[in-house]
DNA sequence: CGGATTTGACCCTT
DNA sequence: AAGGGTCAAATCCG
């Protein structure tokens, strides 16, 4: 069994903990004068929940295939046989091991400003290694979320230089933030932006210029297919036009079509639709300091969620706190 | 002094 | 065996 690291073995406690929680106040919400949309809303809450906590087992991304096929309660993997720190064997390890490379990956190619390659994107982010790749002139550099002991968010990405333009840095994003980025972190989004109206060039903010949320040219992700057997309605724009210009993801239909959501739920959820464009900083940065500090600062894994599973909409973002009592009447009232 | 980076070693896959 | 990805001790830096 691969070693379970003590940071991983606190968070799983804690999303363990906090699905016991959630469950109980589920088990109050269940009965004929409650609404089913604050059942459902713990629903989500919970299997997102077990989710991390499957994640930190070994399920990867397979955890979260679970938490999109909501409706059918069953995991990728059994959990028989004892607690998950028993021993396993070599081929359960092997296969979880591979289980852990399918999570979701995606690599955009940013041309990146002098002095800082690395391709600011809004999240901190720690380098843990670098390594020298056969055939490319540049290393590969390493990094995962600031905040991957801290609340267990298995994001990484890699930064590698194209050989054949330096200013061009190739990235690859591996697995969604479950992250709650600091106050603090977002101006450094804000920072992201004026560095882009204050420091770079306008030569360099061209089409080449693909930082996150933007799903244009240049950007390519290797999950289409699950997201494609999971939200067969959902789709990316493969070569968007400028009259794509303000695209709203309409990451609802396919639950609206699945009956997940009932209409205060939808009402509400709504509330997170938004024009994906907004989010890509395109050509002419149309937001303001304001706004991009709201979206950045925003509690939602929309950010970063190009599999289009129900993290998209995902309010266990709303905290991490295993005490966190939920009062529906804040949302559905 | 605490957090981030560097870098050699180790592990896993092919 | 080679190459890619991660770990963790050493080092750096504010």
């Amino acid at each position: 069994m691969e070693k379970i690291r003590g940071w991983e073995q606190e968070t799983l406690v804690k999303e363990l903990h906090q699905g016991y929680e959630l469950t109980k106040q589920l088990k109050h919400h269940i009965g004929p004068l409650t609404s089913p949309e604050s059942c459902e809303f713990l629903v989500h809450k919970i299997i997102s929940t077990y989710d991390r906590a499957l994640s930190i087992l070994n399920f990867g991304d397979s955890a979260g295939e679970f938490q999109q096929v909501a409706g059918t309660f069953e995991p990728p993997q059994p959990l028989t046989g004892g607690s998950p720190m028993s021993e396993a064997s070599d081929q359960c390890h092997k296969d979880a091991y591979k289980k852990r490379k399918t999570s979701p990956r995606w690599t955009e190619q940013v041309r990146v400003c002098s002095g800082k390659g690395t391709g600011d994107d809004g999240y901190t982010w720690r380098k843990y290694g670098q390594k020298d790749i056969l055939g490319a002139n540049f290393p590969r550099a390493y990094y995962r979320c600031t905040h991957r002991h801290v609340q267990g968010c298995l994001a990484t990405k890699q930064v590698q230089k194209s050989d054949a333009d330096p200013s061009i840095a190739e990235i690859t994003y591996r697995g969604r933030h479950t992250c709650i980025q600091s106050p603090a972190l977002a101006s450094s989004g804000k920072e992201f932006a004026k560095q882009k109206k204050d420091q770079c060039q306008p030569h360099l903010l061209e089409e080449n210029q693909i930082p996150l949320f933007n799903f244009g040219t240049g950007f390519k992700t290797e999950e289409m297919g699950i997201m494609e057997e999971t939200f067969p309605s959902f789709s990316f724009p493969s070569s968007p036009s400028k009259s794509q210009n303000v695209e709203t993801i309409s990451f609802l239909e396919p639950l609206k079509e699945k009956n997940f959501l009932g209409s205060d739920s939808l009402e509400f959820l709504s509330l997170l639709e938004f024009p994906i464009d907004n989010f890509g900083f395109g050509e002419d940065l149309q937001l303001s300091e304001s706004d991009l500090s709201e979206i950045i600062s925003a509690p939602t894994s929309v950010t970063n969620s190009p599999t289009g599973n129900l993290d998209f909409f995902s309010l266990d973002q709303v905290d991490f706190d295993p005490n966190f009592q939920f009062d529906t009447s804040e949302f559905f009232s």
